[in-house]
DNA sequence: TGAAATGTTGGGGCG
DNA sequence: ACGCCCCAACATTTC
């Protein structure tokens, strides 16, 4: 029997509750070095998740230390590390949760390849690959997908918090997790988006009770409304696996037994992120390739200076410009608003899905590989079970129906009822110029006029495809 | 998880 | 009383 250490290699799991692998490796008595590597994968991020995973680190870091161990940091080529940390304390092996995005994959393929490496699920609820249609086929449309995985799958109860851990003999050097500079890339003001945050486990346990307790029961008409509180805000903590989805899936369904209204719709979005990474695994370039391979001949616009204005919040919709700018200043945007957003890019502006994922990946704290890529080809038309293309938002129809009060918009622009805005947009250091008022910019395209581009652009696009 | 165009119906004003 | 028109309200189809 060994004594050698475990190592706990910490990615995207920054938690102690239902934490399988932990769980595991503290069950073997044996000595266990947590660890985090700012490695490829973490380097490669967009600047506010990369700053935002450097927050849940840095309280990670204290709750590990509050049971009695430690994180240790280390930067390089994940495997590199690994040996290195192997060799420096003896460690037998290492464990981690699964991830299932390309890039990882790689890596984790590599370090499997090099070292005596577990991986343990965490990440998800179901692992992406298993469920099949009866035919043996991959799901393509999210409703047969949920019944499937409803009726066919249990999930079990999650597993309890992590309370003590064993340590080594010595410590192995660490990082200071500030020398990695995680917020380098935050040009736009880490200081804004920091108002927004909620890190860590119990800022999520908090969170879901919250929901569950107050919002879920009108979920399922008022998550619609962007003012409205309704929307759990979980995705941040998922992100980040300071909650797991199990967690969050048995409180919901706990939920639905006490016959709380909106609970199953709720459950129903969170197997939208399973859904997402069923598609990534079988389709790794969900986010580079149209998922419907002809859409890669339509008339898409790369960067254009309509896109730039889009970023900017500066298009002259002013129900899109307020979703762009809660997007820059909070790190998230309402749900209701990344589709009509995305839409008013995909078609309105012409240009390509590919630029609006880039820009989310950049900004958003909750940034998902899986979720972003599905998100963005539904939108566009190109994806699995995606919207049609002709299915155009109209922008101002919208926001009649959604924000008829204009609170959302008043919030977002800054036409003076909601004094915080100002205090927002004063704090941005940014090297374009932000109105305070936006609801007088000039349209870049009026709405009917680019309704109507977009569907010329799609019957000439069928028409070739009919043609080929 | 849309919107706009087109089609249908039925009530009311009015000659 | 009747036919006609208008149009709101709703349903269907088309993009």
């Amino acid at each position: 029997m060994s004594d050698a250490p475990i190592i706990v290699w910490f990615r995207r799991d920054l938690r102690v509750s239902d934490h399988p692998s932990l769980s595991a490796a503290q069950a073997t008595g044996r000595p266990v070095i947590p660890l985090f590597i700012l490695d490829e994968v973490v380097e490669t991020l967009g600047a506010a998740a990369k700053w935002r995973m450097g927050l849940g680190i840095d309280h990670f870091q204290k709750t590990i230390a509050k049971i009695g161990s430690k994180l240790i940091l280390r930067r390089g080529k994940a495997v590199d590390v690994l040996l290195d940390l192997i060799a420096e304390t003896g460690a037998g092996e290492v464990y981690w949760s699964r991830a299932y995005d390309p890039a990882s994959i790689a890596r984790d393929t590599e370090v499997k390849a090099n070292l005596k490496g577990i991986s343990f699920t965490g990440h998800l609820l179901y692992e992406p690959w298993l469920p099949k249609t009866k035919v043996g086929e991959n799901f393509k449309v999210y409703t047969p997908f949920w019944r499937h995985v409803r009726a066919g799958f249990d999930i079990d109860a999650p597993l309890p918090a992590v309370t003590h851990l064993c340590i080594p003999s010595e410590w192995p050097k660490s990082d200071v997790l500030l020398d990695w500079k995680m917020s380098a890339n935050m040009h736009r003001g880490s200081t804004v988006v920091a108002k927004f945050v909620h890190v860590g486990e119990r800022a999520a346990v908090i969170r879901l009770n919250k929901f569950l307790d107050t919002a879920v029961e009108g979920y399922k008409s008022d998550r619609d409304f962007p003012m409205k509180p309704a929307t759990s805000g979980l995705s941040e903590n998922l992100t980040y696996g300071e909650i797991s989805p199990r967690t969050v899936f048995n409180a919901g369904q706990l939920a639905l037994e006490q016959g709380k209204q909106g609970a199953e719709h709720f459950l129903k979005e969170l197997v939208w992120r399973e859904f997402a990474y069923h598609l990534l695994w079988n389709f790794p370039k969900l986010d580079e390739i149209c998922w419907r391979r002809e859409w890669e001949d339509f008339s898409w616009r790369g960067e254009n200076s309509d896109a730039t204005a889009w970023k900017q919040g500066r298009t002259g919709q002013s129900f899109v410009d307020a979703g762009m700018r809660e997007l820059y200043t909070t790190g998230t945007m309402h749900n209701r608003l990344r589709m009509i957003v995305g839409s008013y890019l995909t078609k309105h502006l012409q240009t390509d899905w590919r630029v609006g994922l880039k820009w989310f990946e950049d900004c958003l704290i909750d940034w998902d590989p899986a979720a972003n890529a599905m998100g963005w080809q539904w939108i566009a038309g190109c994806g699995p079970d995606a919207a049609p293309y002709f299915r155009v938002f109209n922008p101002g129809l919208q926001s009649e129906k959604f924000d008829k009060d204009e609170g959302y918009r008043n919030t977002w622009l800054h036409t003076g009822k909601h004094v915080n805005a100002q205090a927002f947009f004063d704090a941005i250091p940014i090297s374009w110029e932000l109105t305070p008022d936006t609801k007088n910019i000039t349209e870049i395209i009026e709405l009917s006029q680019g309704r109507k581009r977009a569907l010329d652009a799609y019957s000439f696009f069928k028409e070739r495809q009919t043609q080929k």
